[in-house]
DNA sequence: TGCCCCCTGCAG
DNA sequence: CTGCAGGGGGCA
């Protein structure tokens, strides 16, 4: 999923649906997904959910944390006891299947918010079990090198403007590179959220070579890719994240970014502005999807 | 800064 | 069967 416009969707639905509910036990079916002591966690109360780039954070009312990381193919999923009979979700492109299944890791059984209120499940389903949930103690967020490590985010939210990356800020973050801007975007140290996805489309909507030294980009080349980078990211999120091979939201819900891409997976397709057909190459490991006649 | 690796499953 | 997949950590 797994970039910003998706893990933020997923954060939205946690923050919706988890909040209140009391952590009454916790099923670890894959030891190696979950790290510290669940015990710490056990009774505690979901006070807020947080996004720090691709990652999230459930904070709870003991002060401890519970961080994870989705990475290519983790599902959060949220059921309450309503969902009868259960419904099917998307495991993996053209697999769907009811909750647990087999690639259910670990399973957060929550306590009914009030008498009358339904208990509920949390689901970790990772099918190539990259993702990680660590139990942090209050205070150890920042100590973790993913938090520790991670860059500042462009402002999705254009009232948001604590800590995010003005364009000034974003000048001066590619300036200090001659690394390929493509590279560049998609580093979590440098700039947070960022993905194959979005840094594919951001680059064809700012008619900008993926293989650009950072630091060849001229001020209105900048300038533009600022833009465009939250012009998809933003279109990211209102479409509700793109679900190409296993990510869905925290309802298990799929969703529809990805029938707006504009280059990332349509090689051979024509080129949405000039028709011209668009090309696939590998740039440090990565698909790399562009029009060779709009992006210079 | 670049490569290999962690995994499983699907497309070609 | 081989190669590739929204990520990123650890190593040279």
């Amino acid at each position: 999923m797994p970039e910003l416009p998706e893990v933020e969707t997923i954060r939205l639905g946690l923050q919706k649906y988890l909040v209140g509910h009391t952590i009454e036990d916790v099923e670890v079916r894959l030891e190696k997904i979950v790290q510290g002591e669940i015990e710490h966690i056990i009774g505690a109360k979901v006070t807020k959910v947080e996004r720090f780039g691709k990652g999230l954070v459930i904070e709870l009312d003991n002060g401890y944390s519970i961080a994870i990381h989705i990475k290519l193919t983790g599902q959060l999923v949220y059921m309450d006891e309503s969902n009868h009979p259960p419904k099917e979700i998307k495991v993996i492109k053209g697999t769907y299947s009811t909750l647990p299944n087999k690639w259910t890791h670990v399973i957060f059984k929550l306590k009914a918010e009030s008498e009358k209120g339904k208990a509920a499940y949390l689901y970790y389903n990772d099918f190539r079990q990259f993702g990680w949930i660590k139990i942090v103690p209050p205070g150890e967020l920042q100590k973790l090198v993913f938090f520790k490590e991670l860059g500042p985010e462009l402002p999705m939210d254009p009232s948001d403007k604590k800590g995010t990356i003005t364009l000034e800020k974003f000048e001066e973050i590619l300036s200090k590179s001659k690394t390929a801007i493509k590279v560049l975007l998609m580093d979590q140290k440098k700039i947070g959220g960022i993905g194959n996805i979005y840094a594919n489309d951001g680059l064809f909507l700012a008619k900008i070579d993926p293989k650009r030294p950072a630091n060849s980009l001229t001020e209105n080349e900048v300038k533009i890719l600022y833009e465009s980078l939250l012009e998809v990211l933003r279109k990211g999120l209102k479409y509700g994240g793109a679900s190409e091979l296993s990510y869905i939201n925290a309802l298990g819900q799929e969703g529809s970014y990805q029938k707006h891409f504009l280059v990332y997976g349509r090689q051979g397709q024509p080129c949405k502005v000039c028709g011209t057909l668009l090309e696939k190459y590998m740039l440090a490991g990565r698909g790399t999807y562009v029009c060779l006649a709009c992006q210079k």
